[in-house]
DNA sequence: CGGTAACATGTTATCGGTAACTAAATTGGC
DNA sequence: GCCAATTTAGTTACCGATAACATGTTACCG
């Protein structure tokens, strides 16, 4: 830049306005400097102008995994809603994990991102020091966080479940099991099982069989190895609540191994509308949590934080049940 | 940094020292620095030091879909290989579509990466002039790419194609459809079909039937529907071999329901051993791509770059046969 | 033609680390 | 116990753009 005001004969200042477009700049002055800058290659560096004005053009992500179509989702819709906001996602990956989430969300931060979105509502209390440190819009989304550290985006889980639960009562479903994560392991995982003790609870149904399918991530395997460590004690449920759709898909597939007729002797329930639900036959019955919906409202709400819309947003998408063949 | 070291009682420059593990700062400074660092929830500005050492410490990477798990797979890979390294991934998604890569390109150079891993070995001119003129190293990966921008990991899809075709082949199947993306959407898929034609040929089968199952990326639905869209005509066929697990079992499901026996009256054959092809029963034979291994391999490529090793690597990761039941 | 508003440009300090250099403290050999 | 070698820590000057403020220049009024 001094270089070009140099032999422009202005001072680096007017360069800098020039090319940025300031209109305080004469309309000659800046052609001129636009001109000469092409002419001798000058590159504008943008990591300078980063750290001068701390404003890097990031919005940080985390997500559990990546390799989740739900997250996945919710990431695509994100992205889309940004688009044209000069914007870009920067992208770290807890592994379902409180303390990967705070060494990632460390170094997220590391970055000066303008605003960071966080998939879950639970953090270490460390994580949460960081975050109000950083001085910058939180957005918890996928739960309705209890305690949130800004704006929230997400949907109930317990409410999620009671419609499944529900539905299985009018079934005449009433000895349930529930698959999902070890205990301590999943968040959401955790918050879905309450749901459904709960919902079972209200409903005057026997007390609900959990069933530990391992450390999350839990997916088609783990469902599957659910179903094998049951045995034969599978034949008295009505049904397998399962905390995702994969797992059920996995219980399912394992259940068919076993004999089992689905839905005849017994219903599996999935979560979160994959499309392996749909496909698979029998197909599953699940609930639609409007994933890819979550990221465009994330969208919207950075995008009125950007305009200078500081109050916190609490928007709860909803979840609607999608009746399968397996109940 | 100015405040921990107040707090400390050392220099700034002490700090910056012990944050970064210099061992000219004492063994006890360090671990002092450090725990006030943590206590104080200081968070290193990497702005500052990308600024002041002109180094972005970005790897940017290029995705046709997060939503798939061997890519998440690969991602997850180079992640983790790159863990330590102090290098962060900025991820562009590029929707299978080269012009959308273009345009992601673009944005990812701009945020100065010190290298950029595209997938897949396609390329817009306009892409090939950009990235030829941003001096950084170009890693392509999961095609061998046949005019390589740098350095190459990946496999060979027509490899992989003709190793099912033979077991489809030994296996007495003759009568093949391939079942892809329409022609000029996925590049991949397109090798994928032309591996199948190939190999087909040299092994004196009759021609290889294609069917179209619309824009990549393509899914389970796809699967079923390409199988709807044959309707009857499926009869004639021996073996229907997909351009992915997904595609494979959509297209399975399809057929149990319209009551043909799988493997007895004809094979399915999937891609990229995909959980649910182990999950799915019967099983689906399928090839193992080693997504995870490529990003691993990725990650060696650019710890390499950064040590200063220059000549172009070209890596073959080679794929495996799976069998399943479905053949 | 003096004076001020409106416009155009310049000056200075700074964002937060860190390379290169300098200086102090400690160690160890004799 | 002294001095050189070694270890540890501090100083200074940046990286390049730009916000905030200061100054210079022109336009236009009565």
């Amino acid at each position: 830049m001094r270089d070009v005001a140099r032999v422009v004969g202005k001072s680096p200042m007017t360069v800098s306005r020039a090319l940025r477009g300031d209109t305080t700049v004469s309309a000659k002055t800046r052609a001129l400097v636009r001109q000469n800058a092409d002419e001798m290659g000058y590159v504008y560096d943008s990591t300078a102008h980063v750290f001068r004005t701390q404003k890097s053009g990031f919005v940080a992500v985390t997500v559990p995994s990546i390799n989740n179509a739900n997250f996945a989702e919710t990431f695509r819709g994100l992205s889309d809603g940004l688009e044209g906001t000069g914007m870009q996602l920067l992208l770290g990956s807890t592994n379902y994990s409180v303390d990967k989430e705070l060494e990632v969300v460390r170094q997220l931060l590391a970055r000066n991102p303008e605003a960071i979105v966080l998939t879950g509502g639970t953090h270490l209390p460390q994580t949460r020091r960081l975050l109000e440190k950083a001085q910058i819009p939180v957005i918890e989304i996928w739960d309705l966080a209890s305690d949130p550290l800004g704006h929230v985006v997400g949907f109930s889980n317990a409410d999620a479940m009671s419609k499944i639960v529900h539905d299985l009562a009018e079934n005449g479903r009433r000895k349930l099991a529930f698959i999902g994560a070890s205990e301590g392991s999943d968040m959401r995982g955790s918050a879905r099982r309450e749901g459904v003790i709960a919902a079972a609870q209200s409903l005057g149904l026997p007390e609900v069989r959990v069933i530990d399918a391992g450390f999350a991530p839990v997916s088609m395997r783990h469902g599957m190895r659910a179903v094998q460590k049951l045995g034969q004690a599978i034949k008295q449920l009505d049904a397998l609540v399962c905390v995702s759709d994969p797992v059920a898909f996995g219980a399912l597939n394992e259940c068919r191994r076993m004999g089992i007729n689905i839905p005849q002797d017994l219903a599996i329930t999935g979560f979160g509308n994959f499309e392996v639900a749909t496909v698979s036959s029998p197909s599953i019955t699940t609930v639609n949590v409007h994933a890819n919906q979550i990221g465009r409202k994330v969208a919207n709400v950075l995008q009125d934080i950007f305009a200078g819309q500081i109050d916190a947003q609490w928007i709860d998408v909803g979840s609607t049940l999608v009746r399968g063949e397996t109940v």
